[in-house]
RNA sequence: UGGGGUAUCGCCAAGCGGUAAGGCAAUGGAUUCUGAUUCCAUCAUGCGCAGGUUCGAAUCCUGCUACCCUAGCCA
């Protein structure tokens, strides 16, 4: 099967085979702005703008698009760049927007001089009317037709911070009757009276993102600067500054693609501060946040975030990721690459009613054949263990193979293999007052213990267990999910948020004592009763836990 | 109601005028010391709808429809 292209590789392809760019190599950029964390969203940006450019030859920058003091931090850029780094990807230089502040200033002056821009004195509100709406055209600022002396005396001065916040701003002369908004006049310059991380005080104008960034791609030379899909409305005023700029030779040109949505999802920087702010999560890098650092924590793999980010593909239609495909991914990976560890979410204890009281023995689990060089492990059994639930039932329902007592008088209970050890048939079990569960009662084979060559009989299931005796209690952070309200509208839900759960269970030794939880990742295996929506009906069963061989943090 | 986008299986997604790739999910079956893994098999006479052009259309044309984005001194 031939390999295919994503649209954007069709349109670099063309680009390089009409030397569209002469003999410069692809250029593409990942510009955050260091307001937030990054969330597996972004970790499709970042493979796509950095693969796309390594498979042409090219280069790919991290820029920091930090035009606006007010909203930025620089506790995001080192969790930025760890995050980058973390996926594999080098950036061939680190950038900063506010690097370029002097050449903006120095275009935005040239555009003054050009008669391409005006300082405007109306307010937000003003500003807003006369902007238009969507089938109304706007109308023209009385300040539009100021002299260029004037306009640059005034620029001069917003730049001197003679004026307040908000008292004035540049604005390109475009067109107000433009049915593209973006093109009616933006504004290209406001003031802000704050500290900049990177130029501190000697700047109290900013540039805005529709004229900052078509100039820092150029700068840089971008060839192609892939952007999400809510810019396409951008794009002429991004080329209308490219041009009236003076960087019409080889322009960048921008690509929009649909940014990523994850069923059970929420990936809003805005409701994943609040979590983090409101104490909801322990912080951005919580195993249970989407955020990449709480996904690493969580045990994933930078080679699973990035095949996952390939399966996805890259389109321009709005999609909803099915997250049972991230899922898939990261058990592709990680079975390859870790073993086993028995854990029990939902215990229910077993007594070998005929193994003696106080002894115990070892026993050696075999990893499975995907990772059989790791060899195997040990662990122990003895008179009491305990096992899943989920693995007894009182009346077996049709094809039911796993543990279940005698369902006649005088017939014989089910025989199961305990993984690594004993066959045991159930002999009968006990009830609380509610009629739940309480123990279960079993008989062990010593004939049949695991690597004996026993081959005696066979029995259908095999189940998992720990011993009672030396387990340990685990908590682990657990897929489940949870509801999520609109902050604005409490009470209505807009959807739900993946992984917000924590589950106690008990575990072999070894678990505990290689904790933290964040190096396990558990595999899904057996039963999903339900559409695990809502944390109450969560029914989500694991029975495997399993230590991480490589890419432990 | 202006402008800009997007519609191919339950979910993603190839396809670019020559007779619908692939992955996830699902379902059957084989193997199995976990109902996992592995392995085989099934899964769009159909490409938003209606017309048209053509020997031939998901691909071209026309007209509809649905959904998304857009009226921040955010990015």
């Amino acid at each position: 099967m031939a390999e295919t292209l994503n649209f954007i590789h069709q349109i670099i392809e063309k680009d390089l085979e009409n030397k569209k760019y002469g003999d410069n190599p692809v250029i593409t950029r990942f510009p955050p702005e260091p307001n937030g964390y990054l969330h597996i969203g972004h970790a499709k940006s970042i493979c796509l703008n950095f693969s796309t450019a390594a498979k042409y030859g090219g280069k790919c920058h991290l820029r920091y698009d930090d035009t606006n003091p007010v909203k930025e931090d620089m506790e995001y850029i080192k969790s930025i760049e760890e995050d980058v780094k973390w996926l594999g990807f080098e950036w061939a230089e680190r950038l900063w927007a506010s690097d370029y502040f002097d050449a903006m200033y120095e275009a935005a002056v040239e555009l003054i001089k050009k008669g391409k821009a005006y300082v405007c004195e109306l307010t937000p509100e003003e500003m807003r009317e006369y902007r238009g709406t969507l089938t109304e055209a706007g109308k023209n600022s009385p300040y539009r037709e100021r002299s260029v002396e004037e306009n640059l005396e005034l620029f001069e001065g917003m730049k001197a911070g003679k004026y307040a916040d908000g008292e004035m701003v540049l604005r390109a002369k475009i067109d107000m009757a433009s049915p593209n908004i973006n093109m009616r006049d933006p504004i290209i310059y406001r003031i802000a009276h704050a500290a900049h991380h990177n130029t501190g005080d000697k700047w109290c104008i900013y540039p805005m993102y529709d004229f900052a960034h078509p100039i820092e791609d150029a700068i840089e030379g971008i060839t192609h600067s892939i952007c999400t899909l809510e810019f396409e409305d951008h794009r002429p005023l991004y080329d209308w500054v490219l041009r009236e700029v003076g960087f019409w030779k080889t322009p960048p040109q921008q690509i929009e693609f649909a940014r990523l949505n994850l069923t059970n999802t929420v990936m809003s920087k805005r409701f994943l501060k609040k979590l983090v702010d409101d104490g909801t999560v322990d912080g951005w890098d919580d195993p249970r946040m989407p955020t990449i650092a709480g996904i690493r924590r969580r045990g994933y793999t930078p080679e699973a975030v990035k095949s996952f980010c390939e399966e996805i593909g890259v389109s321009k239609a709005n999609s909803l990721v099915d997250i049972a495909l991230l899922e898939h991914c990261v058990r592709d990976d990680l079975k390859e690459k870790v073993e086993s560890r028995n854990v029990i979410f939902d215990p229910v204890k077993v007594v070998v009613t005929n193994y003696p009281e106080g002894e115990s023995e070892e026993c050696e689990i075999e990893n499975n054949v995907a990772v059989s060089e790791m060899g195997s492990r040990k662990i122990t059994f003895s008179r009491e263990i305990w096992i899943d639930r989920a693995d007894f039932m009182a009346v077996p329902e049709k094809k039911y193979f796993r543990l279940f007592p005698p369902q006649e008088e005088g017939g014989l209970g089910n025989e199961v293999r305990l993984k690594g050890a004993y066959f045991i048939r159930c002999t009968g079990y006990e009830e609380d007052e509610e009629g739940r569960v309480k123990v279960i009662y079993a008989t062990y084979d010593p004939e049949t213990k695991s690597g004996s060559g026993f081959e005696g009989r066979k029995v259908k299931g095999t189940i998992h267990f720990v011993d009672a005796s030396n387990c340990v209690p685990v908590t682990v952070r657990s897929f489940g999910y949870l509801m999520v309200e609109d902050p604005d509208n409490p009470g209505k839900l807009i959807g739900n948020t993946e992984s917000m759960t924590e589950l106690s269970c008990i575990a072999e030794k070894a678990l505990a004592e290689a904790k933290p939880a964040e190096r396990f990742q558990f595999f899904r295996h057996g039963y999903f009763n339900a559409e695990p929506k809502l944390f109450s009906e969560e029914t989500l069963i694991f029975n495997e836990i399993v230590g991480l061989k490589s890419s432990w943090k």
